[in-house]
DNA sequence: ATGTAGACTAAAGTCGACC
DNA sequence: GGGTCGACTTTAGTCTACA
């Protein structure tokens, strides 16, 4: 069971994104967030809070239940271990 | 269409702990998570991020899409609305 | 076993500018 | 259109302590 510290969205933000064709900008327009942030969430750099997944869902018309779902299909056979700080 | 600003999982995550008839130090134990942020997070003091609540599911016994399906249902009919800040 | 408070550190999220 | 940098404010998350 390999071990991660963090979740990272960016990868599955991204391709939605794609899919629907649209710009980062425009994301940002849809959920009110800075355009640099929505760069920086896609790069793995920050980490959406729930609020957060729920305006990128919305944006990225799905269910927030469906963005955790493909995020979650990358974890297969991973297990979560946080850093202690 | 009622207007919400943040997303509030902490009722949902003391119905799935009082399910499993665990306390909130369990809780912190599995995940790592210090006891007085799980008790933050349930009174909707404190937000989640994505690796937080992979992790709370987890220790919950379910998938975190489902843990996200689970608070997503208590916001039928609503819509999210940020102070943009 | 839980809520709360205070003080703290790390990270979420903004904004303006430039490439 | 998107990456990046720096400076900034707010909040996630820790920890000790007490009711």
């Amino acid at each position: 069971m390999e071990e991660i510290k963090t979740i990272m969205i960016g990868a599955t933000l991204k391709e939605l994104r794609k899919e629907l064709n649209i710009s980062q900008e425009e994301i940002s327009g849809r959920t009110g967030l800075d355009r640099t942030f929505i760069s920086m969430l896609e790069r793995d750099i920050r980490q959406p809070t729930i609020t957060t997944i729920f305006l990128l869902a919305e944006a990225l018309k799905l269910k927030p239940f469906e963005l955790v779902k493909k995020v979650e299909e990358k974890y297969k056979g991973y297990e979560i271990k946080r850093d202690t700080y």
